[in-house]
DNA sequence: GTTAAATTTTAGGCGCGCCTAAAACATACT
DNA sequence: AGTATGTTTTAGGCGCGCCTAAAATTTAAC
């Protein structure tokens, strides 16, 4: 399905060439992300997301639509072509596969395999890949519950709600905890239990970004609402597809 | 023992800051290399070594001296300094590391490994060296032979000499093949049985950069002069040291 | 010791990925 | 419409890591 074969994305493999392609892995990675929220994507959330200033994004960006990676409209905004939006799928691959492979193989702990994943994303070839995914025997779901894309670029999406979202009385299983919030917050999250496949009964939900509570194990637990929105759940009552671990 | 703390080697952690330090940590493990057969190290050889232009090697070079990894006297040569080895050694220790993690975990041949790691020694945190140190029960030695240096930086040295340099009848055992040899070559020498570990008998070796013929398992065989050029062995009778698996 | 050859260094250029500051554009309000 | 506000783009600059081409230095040869 590769449509447009140029020197840039030949093969489908990144590293063959010379050129670091690192910046725009994470580019195009970061764009597909936000694309999930809102498409197309202003250059200002990208410049956001990315940490650096708007004018850098916008060059970059540029770039990106040169390479016919992205299409760029100015002042309205980007979107992944297919190209672009394969490779951002092999990357988060990479990082996902990663981030499981350091926790199952290697003693890691939940917390603390972000930041390695995001420097090995970029140097997994085809074959360390397969043999990542191999020793895992195929995953479909990293350890923060985010679906792992397969090969083919296909990604099995829940349909997910915040656990800010739902209506208090509801009975829920968390299905993916964001892993974008920082390491601290996931290991809190982890001492409480709040990993995914666990259910929980959200009992109230206080207004204002108040604290949720909820009944988890037969204790009751009061989070704030930052907490608790970064995590993502399904309700109870609508499972049917594959769950997360 | 870390000498000069400054905003570079700090910890002696690489990727702590924004830097991309993968060139400056390949031009180090280069000259380390070089420094093991020859030192001073020419910028020529430097040059050839990374596949540079001579005045691109002059330039980095002078960039490492400013920041104190070198020593360089203009026309006479370079030498690592105290931090710049330890630099070396620490990327040589993640490469030899992630050879061995490579084969022994993730069922790669021997052949295969070596692009992967110097894509994978950059980007190996503290902890991660660790885990796989631990997971391979902290070995001393890489699946070419190659001693892996201990994280104080600490390297076991055989003494050891190319296969073409001793005398007709001598019994050795194999140490190392060196890995910078192409993998084509490695693989070549896997199906003759020439790997670290294994001793043979050196039967006779031709002048004029003729064939070498050694008896391995009651076998006779003849391999050429640059085949044999990159094996290195010991002597039998000398053997006291631990030797690589 | 002068000259020729080889090595090494300098000078100047280029693309990347970032920056700051100024200009262009879009939006929302009177 | 006109103006103020905020966003986005352009312009120009900088360090990295490479290049080519010319200048300087060392080495070898006569």
């Amino acid at each position: 399905m590769a449509p447009d074969i140029n020197a840039l994305t030949q093969g489908s493999s990144l590293q063959r060439d010379g050129l670091n392609h690192q910046a725009i892995e994470d580019y195009l990675k970061t764009i597909y992300m936000l694309e999930q929220e809102e498409s197309p994507v202003s250059t200002s959330r990208i410049a956001a997301a990315r940490d650096v200033k708007p004018g850098s994004a916008t060059s970059m960006i540029q770039r990106l639509d040169k390479l016919n990676l992205v299409n760029y409209v100015k002042h309205y905004g980007v979107t992944l072509t297919e190209s672009g939006r394969e490779i951002a799928l092999e990357v988060i691959r990479h990082h996902r596969l990663v981030e499981l492979y350091l926790i199952e193989a290697l003693g890691f702990s939940w917390d603390e395999v972000h930041e390695q994943a995001d420097l090995l994303e970029h140097v997994i070839s085809e074959k360390l890949e397969e043999r990542i995914a191999a020793a895992l025997n195929y995953p479909e779901f990293d350890p923060h519950g985010d679906p792992i894309p397969s090969r083919e670029g296909e990604v099995s999406e829940l349909h997910t709600y915040r656990l800010t979202s739902v209506l208090p009385g509801t009975v829920v299983v968390i299905s993916r905890v964001l892993d974008d919030a920082d390491s601290k917050l996931l290991r809190y999250l982890g001492t409480l239990g709040l990993v995914p496949g666990v259910s929980l009964k959200v009992i109230d939900i206080a207004p204002f970004d108040g604290p949720i509570t909820i009944e988890l194990d037969k204790e009751t637990l009061i989070v704030g609402h930052k907490v608790a929105d970064s995590v993502l759940i399904m309700p109870v009552d609508e499972t049917e597809g594959t769950l997360a671990p």
